[in-house]
DNA sequence: TTATTATATTGCAATATTACGATAAATAAT
DNA sequence: ATTATTTATCGTAATATTGCAATATAATAA
């Protein structure tokens, strides 16, 4: 036990999960608001902004890359992260479903 | 250390980081998911729906509750749960935000 | 009252995550 | 070549999550 058992659950469901994972820490939606706001797409200097060392930060950094939600290009010694616009509009058009769904039921739910 | 350092961030960072933990496991995605489908939003046979004993889902319905994505009303000796749409518009609107920002950057972010 | 049914809680084992110091690797500067 | 700079990886401790059997709780039915 204590592992999640993805195989019981769709491609779509464990790939929406993955995502909504990936943004379920603070640090690491700091560090999206950060490439955010940083108009030249932002490289190391995000060790300063944010109140971790730079292993965790660094590992954060992984975790975004692995779920495909930013990438990484080397420069130097330094490496140039950015958002990956496509990885994040999935995620969104996932919401978008939602809404649409939610308003053809026009809320006729339970007694709320 | 191993706890989230969550007294570090800005409380929308901690905010969106909450709802994108509870939506960041396939069991979750997939409770939601049933809600949509069917029409009279349903409670407890959603436990028949899911390949989990009853106990886990129990508590992943718990964990979307405590984010605020679902709510349930007790009718008779079964619970209704059905979403939240004000919560999860309000996590939609983050995503309409970064959307925004990404526009006006028009990707000129490294050499992607 | 005594089942029955539906959901929640407890307790626990297995696993995952978070965080960081120490260290490695790789490039740039001297 | 040596030294700094930047990022990644390893190892490890603390904590959190996942999943379930057993049990509790609460409302209904007999």
């Amino acid at each position: 036990m204590g592992a999640t058992k993805t195989e019981h659950f769709t491609e779509k469901q464990n790939d929406i999960a993955i995502l909504a994972k990936a943004l379920g820490h603070p640090a690491r939606i700091a560090i999206i608001d950060y490439l955010l706001k940083v108009d030249t797409c932002i490289c190391g200097d995000i060790v300063n902004e944010l109140p971790l060392a730079q292993p965790t930060i660094s590992q954060h950094l992984k975790e975004l890359k692995n779920a495909g939600l930013i990438k990484g290009t080397i420069e130097g010694t330094s490496v140039c992260y950015c958002i990956d616009e496509k990885v994040l509009e999935k995620f969104q058009n996932y919401f978008i479903k939602i809404s649409n769904r939610l308003e053809k039921k026009k809320n006729n739910c339970c007694k709320l």
